[in-house]
DNA sequence: CGTGTAAGGAATTCTGACACG
DNA sequence: CGTGTAAGGAATTCTGACACG
């Protein structure tokens, strides 16, 4: 937990490989991030790098856009989840608060 | 076990990139290839790509230069290694075979 | 809306070579 | 041996724009 962002979520691949990983064409891909359901970081002069992870929404992405899901309603599901997984983060936090002062003891 | 090659092993990252991981020039990382320290795969036109694997064996190297380790012996103990870890290869699957024949039934 | 494409420029990468120690 | 560097070319990536449906 401790860990650096795993391989999976570090940004080291380029546009191009990434097309190759996901059969998308790069007009595709940035123009996903226009939609803002993708973010890349930037190499210092400007080119994007992805990560496994991005990798792999992309290709969630692709499958969704065929099914004829517009790119807005990708974006509100996304924020959805999100939102969903915050209060679930919060909810485990005060869990752990609470053990710290009144649960077992473990140390 | 039935994974097609993780994350790690992906080669999918730049020599710009790989160049930033681990802080070794260009000239060094391509330099460590013709010692057949390291093996880039290719983009279609010629474009090395590395994986996570290969930019944590070009720390190692580093590490090992640093020391004054010269490049063929680092190569030496690369294969060294290698040889051992066949031999231990093969006898796990030879402790397979048998176990397939006479050991324990388990289904 | 989502994607293709041509345009022009900037950054990346490649190879083979010369240099130095 | 290990690394830097200048050289020239090829491939990559970037942005903003026009096109089409």
């Amino acid at each position: 937990m401790i860990q650096e962002t795993s391989y999976k979520e570090r940004k080291v691949i380029t546009i191009g490989i990434v097309s190759e990983l996901t059969g998308l064409s790069e007009r595709q891909i940035r123009y996903y991030e226009e939609r803002k359901l993708i973010f890349p970081e930037r190499s210092p002069k400007g080119n994007r790098k992805y990560s496994f992870l991005d990798v792999e929404h992309l290709m969630d992405i692709a499958n969704k856009r065929e099914e004829g899901v517009q790119t807005f309603e990708i974006r509100q599901e996304m924020l959805r989840r999100k939102r969903k997984q915050e209060r679930h983060g919060r909810k485990e936090l005060l869990r752990g608060e609470i053990n710290a002062r009144f649960g077992i003891q473990n140390d």
